[in-house]
DNA sequence: TTGTAGGCGTTATCAG
DNA sequence: CTGATAACGCCTACAA
């Protein structure tokens, strides 16, 4: 591995005249051509751990989220990928699983890796692990909270309009006719789900209808639980006559259920899912959905984090939300 | 943020001294515990570029996948990720969403990072790419290829027993009297693909039956594809009694298209799908599937990488195939 | 434009 | 056991 010493050796220039040249300085042409011989011949490639130690910049930037195998989260990150690449930052991927002990322990990696920002998708970590996590680091390194926000923390955050979207399209069912409309909702602590449940009821509460909470299913975001809790939603004496799945995962838990039992979407029982990812778009009759920005959400994360790397903290701390879309068939 | 100076100075101790008992050597018990106050008291953190920069060490593996969003591939690292953390080795995920271009890119990142292995599932890259890259990089770090070999690429590689997988799973088929089987499967330029294409027409030799190209779909391993060729292949006039979808993307969409067309499996249409992740695990009635042993390839994968960083290369290269299992209905 | 020298935070060698 | 000191590879004033 040649180092930037052998290229001085090589041309017989010094150090500092290869440094500033391939950083973008000025040299005289015949170096300039010299440099570039001795750089292919000699197959140098840059130290990142170096340059790194020496600059304090990593160019990369660290993204956590709950778990890779979400086709929602994975979008997103195509998404914060494709804008931070174009900006000159490259990022590295942890996923936790959906484990509290490898949320806290992966974020530390980040920033032991020396990350010049993160976008974190946090699940269970509460303020106060974020903040000791973050001083013990030292540096004041850039965070994104994204798609969800922490109770107490604040911190640029880019959300979706949960509560509207959920509130519009529980109105639609109403306004359809259904009264009884039951609801797959995510655990209460991620604050999406605490949202959507939150539009729920309060469409309820706006046209007077009577709640009961035998129709709010508590699941966990995860395609099982869609699965079981569409079953024990149907499973009931007195079945609603539509359904809200509030995430994707959750969604194609339900589809999957309903088909198993024969049932027909929209025919035998009116159904709203979630996120029009890879099923939702092929699936016929199409089902309606809720449609989360997920590529502005994904796009102005990126950008926010570009900006406060770059030192800009203005109007700190952000707070946006994107407005979801609701994608029916008449 | 606070360095091993900072520390010496504090206890009046050498860097030296410091840096010894930070990494296992010995000092007096009344340095040590002087030491353990000095970095709790200072929230000293090891910076770990300067410790790669001297060591040439970063305790860091890459990984680098077609897709984050593929649940197959999510398990494997999950499995991989776990087996490298008990070893005190943390992993960089990279995915470059099916592009070729990026594939190489990421691949030179990761190389850039100066991680000290890699696993890689490949996808397009071809020998010449590899030998490129990691011609340039220099330093030669192990690389352990995964699920897909490159050809004339010589590499431990771990893979799934695709040949003899598929020849049974459409045996079994051919058993029940089944004459005519489709066949999804992906693109030939992927070794899994090319494998399981082979061992569906052997069976058709053995058993001296006809082999029909309309029988065989080629598509691209995503969802998308399964569903569409899953309906081509029911769109014929004379369709196959059975169906064997290759993998685990592809079974969701013909699965899909199958409910919508109202087919019922197994009693309408024979079935063979890919892979026990989340869906296959929940439909009901069951659907057999080929069930590959995702735990032990990622599991084997990261200990022969382990065995290589640490500079062992006793039987280079390793090809290791391990056995799927039919998971089938009576 | 080019070169000299110092330092980023560690580890490692070798005296003491 | 402890402490100078020299790297690791690079960047960056500053001087020439």
């Amino acid at each position: 591995m040649s180092t930037i010493k052998d290229v001085a050796k090589y041309t017989g220039l010094s150090i500092s005249t290869i440094s500033k040249y391939l950083n973008g300085g000025n040299v005289l042409k015949e170096n300039r051509i010299l440099i570039d011989e001795a750089v292919e011949k000699l197959g140098y490639k840059v130290n990142h751990l170096a340059r790194s130690l020496k600059t304090n910049k990593t160019k990369t930037v660290g993204i956590l989220i709950p778990s890779l195998s979400s086709a929602f989260f994975s979008h997103i990150i195509a998404v914060i990928e494709e804008t931070l690449i174009q900006n000159g930052y490259d990022s590295v991927i942890c996923g936790f699983n959906f484990d509290p002990k490898l949320e806290i322990r992966k974020l530390r990696f980040l920033l032991d890796k020396n990350v010049d920002g993160i976008i974190l998708i946090p699940e269970r970590l509460s303020a106060d692990d974020l903040n000791s996590v973050l001083k013990v680091s030292g540096k004041q390194i850039p965070l994104i909270l994204l798609d969800r926000y922490v109770n107490d923390f604040e911190c640029d955050t880019v959300l979706a309009d949960n509560i509207n979207a959920s509130y519009s399209a529980v109105e639609s069912l109403i306004t359809k006719g259904h009264k009884r409309i039951g609801i797959i909702v995510g655990p209460p602590e991620i604050s999406t789900a605490y949202e959507r449940t939150i539009g729920y009821k309060r469409v309820y509460q706006d046209y007077s209808l009577p709640a009961e909470e035998q129709l709010i299913k508590v699941g966990d975001y995860s395609l099982e639980s869609g699965y079981q809790l569409f079953n024990e939603l149907l499973d009931t004496e007195d079945p609603p006559s539509a359904v809200f799945v509030t995430n994707y995962d959750m969604m194609l838990g339900a589809i999957t259920a309903a088909n198993e039992r024969g049932i027909k979407i929209p025919s035998d029982i009116s159904f709203i899912g979630y996120d029009n990812i890879e099923l939702s778009l092929i699936i016929n009759p199409p089902i309606n959905i809720v449609v989360q920005p997920m590529d502005l959400m994904g796009e102005s994360a990126a950008k926010i984090l570009l900006k406060r790397m770059k030192g800009d903290y203005s109007s700190y701390p952000l707070m946006l939300r994107h407005k979801s879309r609701l994608l029916f068939e008449k």
